[in-house]
DNA sequence: CTGTTAGCGCCTTCAT
DNA sequence: ATGAAGGCGCTAACAG
């Protein structure tokens, strides 16, 4: 049986804007009166009807979270899980729930498809959305689409490097650390590294290169680029035979602890010590990751967790109309040394 | 600017109900019509008001999904993180979507607290609930009203042992594989072995080791209760210690493949050999979980991710009033031998 | 096949 | 301080 405003009101015997009064504490209500709805609330376990309140107030304390890159990476990715985790600590003390929205898979019926987000947004399910990973062809198919809606100032945060003028903004400093991780290298005597890049980040790839080559001259860069944030373990044997053994490079980068533990378990297998034969330098999205591994790896912390916070917190002050007093954050990374690196 | 059915109507020129039986398809409507309708659809990017429609079908096209154990380890713990996979999936071809539920932290204010997961049950936000875990007081203290629920035939299903006769039900046989693992590792000639099972768990423990002493009483088994899922990794290294080197346990038993990893590490860090000096035996929830360490570890392979298909499946076939024709679904475990074990 | 209309549960003026 | 009443956008009878 559904209880409804209206039970509550008639067991207090009061009219139901007297009910309506106290949920949201929009006026002075008498002592007595008050007392006489709370017992009715708690006798019936009454909430309010979040369809009839938001018809009313077209909020629903949702945000919608959409991560493109696959379902399953989401979920496999630390840098993901990180923001994910970010996220879900500010929605606990906000009082908001997140929707994880997934692309449904083939809607061929419709030709030119709405993506789901899209949908939710209009469909008043969510009352802000945080995006993360826009190169994916679903969202560049509708970038116009997107665009508008941040331009109309609807909700939206995106993590990542700023992909319009408009809308809020988090990101860390991808192309930066990229050729850090470089210098770090150099400066402990490597000449030739091999660097793994993920397909989905190409777009900084170009900028990554021209600026090692520039800056560090002297490196030897053999680039992996690859489709997935980490590499099925069969193809990482293959490219460490061919870059470390044949090749003689003398240290690698893993884009994330994923990655940094397969290839100590493939150089354990091919007998390679690390980091004696060869250097291991890593980027790590969860704080202290790489010291669960041995060797414990040195590693560019990128703050993903907070990067988390700090887009859903933009989101909601920006959503109740608080003080936004930046549209866009950036993160710093932190190199962290530990016992990976062999200086040459 | 919002626009509303009222809007689609008068561009197309017919009533509100035409617009309405149409998105609906709930009765033939003119061809001549169709288009116009449609035409202005895609004019004004109509979608239709959630709040509207679920004020009149009390439905809202979400489920929700509360795993109580602290929010972190649900994006740390592949158990769960394959549950999620498995959900998610069926979320995007069904046109449901997730909403996380995360306890909010502190509401003192309250003495009594809802749960966060009991409220949108109320509020009507969610159409089902997928629960796994009700070890966690939260749940406890609530365990009356949950059930309540489950008997007034709300949609729940829960992940994990049963805990009420009422209510969907999805499960992995934890009890007998725990017990298998120590059968494997006798049938290798072990005779001292530590065992490692989270707090979480301690329900169970008293079955699993109940049965082992019954089945395979020579066996001397070391239990390690430990608060979180997994253990950080200078506990383990004193575990090891205390339990392979000094005590002579000649295997270890992970319960899944973080621990696994982390004792693989510690095992290097310690110089001892794998499997040559202690032999490792783990549980893996991502299917092949295990091949991506060295050596290769003998896992028994849990299907989580299957079972939060199944669980979602069964949660939104029951939903819909489809035909449910089993209320509890039993997931088999498998051994998958590999190179982690030696035979004595 | 199509239009008119009565709610769904709540919030919010407007009177009192 | 309180109650009555209109309307948020949509669906589902009911009438034609």
């Amino acid at each position: 049986m559904e209880v409804s405003i209206r039970d509550v009101a008639s067991r207090a015997g009061v009219s139901i804007s007297t009910v309506s009064r106290i949920l949201n504490n929009t006026a002075t209500v008498s002592e007595k009166k008050m007392l006489a709805v709370k017992e009715a609330m708690e006798y019936y376990h009454y909430e309010p009807n979040q369809f009839a309140r938001g018809l009313k107030k077209q909020t629903s304390n949702m945000i919608g979270v959409y991560f493109p890159n696959g379902a399953d990476s989401i979920f496999e990715v630390s840098y993901y899980l990180e923001l994910l985790k970010g996220i879900e600590k500010v929605m606990a003390y906000q009082n908001y729930s997140m929707v994880l929205i997934s692309e449904s898979k083939e809607t061929e019926s419709r030709k030119k498809h709405t993506p789901k987000y899209l949908e939710y947004i209009r469909q008043k399910r969510i009352d802000g959305l945080i995006l993360s990973g826009l190169t994916n062809k679903s969202v560049e198919d509708n970038a116009d689409v997107v665009w508008q809606i941040m331009e109309e100032g609807y909700p939206v945060v995106y993590i990542g490097k700023r992909v319009h003028k408009e809308g809020l903004n988090v990101y860390a400093q991808f192309e930066q650390y990229n050729v850090q991780m470089i210098e770090v290298l150099r400066n402990s005597g490597h000449k030739k590294v091999l660097l793994f890049m993920a397909r989905s980040h190409n777009h900084y790839v170009k900028g990554v290169m021209d600026r090692i080559h520039s800056e560090i001259p002297d490196m030897e860069i053999f680039l992996r680029v690859t489709d997935s944030h980490f590499e099925p373990r069969d193809h990482v044997l293959q490219d460490i035979k061919e870059y470390v053994l044949r090749r003689g490079c003398t240290a690698v980068c893993a884009r994330g602890i994923e990655d940094a533990q397969i290839l100590l378990s493939v150089c354990a297998e091919l007998q390679i010590k690390v980091p004696e034969q060869v250097s291991l330098l890593s980027v790590e999205h969860r704080y202290d990751a790489g010291t669960l591994l041995y060797p414990q790896v040195s590693s560019f912390y990128v703050p993903a967790k907070d990067m988390g916070v700090g887009a859903a917190e933009l989101l909601i002050d920006y959503i109740e109309n608080r003080e936004v007093n930046e549209t866009s954050i950036e993160y710093e990374t932190k190199y962290i040394e530990r016992n990976s690196i062999r200086r040459l």
